[in-house]
DNA sequence: CAACTGTTTCGATGTTTATCTAATTAGACT
DNA sequence: AGTCTAATTAGATAAACATCGAAACAGTTG
C-alpha cells in the first residue's frame, strides 16, 4: 500500500504530473503537452497514480479530467513517515496473503492444517504450488514427497492442487501449471 | 532533491532496511541477515539512501554502522507534500543542462546567441546535436537548413559541433556521433 | 450509421535498476 | 610482513519499467 504509493511519486514524469494537477483540473492532451510526452505514455502514469489513489477522475463526454486527490496525499504523508510506522516495514510491506501462510506454518516451516475456509486455502496452496518448478515434470512419488515436506496429508493436498489448476497430471505424471491458469 | 528521496524510498528492500534502522543501528552483515540479501546488494541500497540523506554511517573498525536519520526524514515529508510545494514539480525537477537550454531560447524555440561560456555552450550543443538523427547521413545543406532554424550563425554552430565531436563530417557529408563519442 | 475526437490498451523496444558472484579495499591482530 | 574480517566496487545477468506507434474503444455529432 504505502511502497504502492511511494512508486507512483517516485518518477519524474508523474511528479510533473501532480504538479500540473495541484494547479487545476487537466485532460489528458492537456498534461501530455504539459510534460511534453504522448498520450499513451501519460494515459498508463495517470493509470498507476490513481491506483495508488492520488488522483481522482471526472468524466465528461469523451474527455477525461484528472485532478489532484490532495486528502490521499497529505494523510499519507503524516502516516508514513512516523519512526514507529516506518519499523513496521522491518517484516511488514508483506501483503495478505503471505500473512496467511505465515500464520499456518510452525517455525519449521510445516504446515499446521489444512485450511477450512477458501479464503484461507487459496494462498496456501499457492504457496505449495510454487515449491514445484515450473517447465518440469514431477512423477508422483516425488509430488508426494514435496508435499510431505510441509504436511502428512499428501493425497488431500495433491487433490487440491489439481482442484485449482495449478499442478496438472496426466499419465501419472504431474507438471506445475502457469500462475495464470490458476483458479484463485 | 525531492525526486532523489522518493526513489530512495520507493522499493521493498530499502523500506525494510529503514524499518530495520528505525529501531537501533545495524551493521551491513545484520541488516543482510535481516532483509535476506547478500551483503553488496544491501551495500549498493544503502549507498543510495546515504545519498538521500536518509541514513547515517558510523564507522568504527572495520565495521560500518549504519543509523536512520529520523531528521531528513520528517523535514521532507512535511515540504514535499504541501499542494502548492507540489505544484512547483510542474516545470521543476529539470537538471541543470535543460534549465540552460531553456534561458537560451526564445518563445519560438529559437537561440538567443552563441553561449560564451563552456559551461553553457556544452548542453546547448548538446541540444542541438539532438536535432539530427543518430545513423543518418546529412549533406550540408542540410545540416545548415537545421542549424539555421535554431541560430543564424550556422558557420559557428557547425564547426563547434564538429569539434565537440558531436557531429563528424567526411567528403561533405556529416552525421551525428554516439553520445559517448561527445566532448563534454 | 459514418466520421470524428479523446482516451485507453496492446505490443515492441530500449533503459534503468536489483541482484548476484568475484575481486578489491581497508582496518585490526598477530 | 601476513592473515582475518567487514565492507565496498566491478562486472554480468535478469527483472522491472518508461516510452512510443498502432490499434481498439467510447462518446459525440452529423
Amino acid at each position: 500500500m504505502v511502497l504502492q504509493f511511494l512508486k507512483a511519486l517516485a518518477h519524474e514524469s508523474r511528479l510533473r504530473l501532480l504538479g500540473l494537477l495541484a494547479t487545476r483540473e487537466h485532460s489528458v492532451q492537456e498534461l501530455a503537452a504539459g510534460v511534453a510526452l504522448k498520450e499513451p505514455t501519460v494515459s498508463h502514469h495517470l493509470a498507476m497514480l490513481r491506483e495508488a489513489g492520488l488522483v481522482t477522475l471526472r468524466q465528461d463526454g469523451n474527455t477525461h479530467w484528472y485532478g489532484l486527490n490532495q486528502k490521499a496525499l497529505s494523510r499519507l504523508s503524516r502516516t508514513v513517515f512516523a519512526r514507529d510506522q516506518l519499523a513496521a516495514f522491518a517484516g511488514a510491506e508483506i501483503n495478505e496473503d503471505d500473512r496467511v501462510v505465515r500464520n499456518y506454518l510452525t517455525p519449521e516451516g510445516r504446515l499446521k492444517a489444512f485450511p477450512a475456509t477458501l479464503k484461507k486455502r487459496r494462498p496456501i496452496l499457492a504457496w505449495l504450488a510454487k515449491q514445484f518448478e515450473e517447465g518440469r515434470n514431477y512423477p508422483e512419488s516425488e509430488v508426494n514427497e514435496l508435499i510431505e515436506r510441509r504436511h502428512h496429508d499428501r493425497e488431500t493436498f495433491r487433490r487440491e492442487l489439481i482442484g485449482h489448476r495449478m499442478l496438472a497430471r496426466k499419465n501419472g505424471v504431474y507438471w506445475r501449471l502457469p500462475e495464470s491458469e490458476w483458479v484463485m
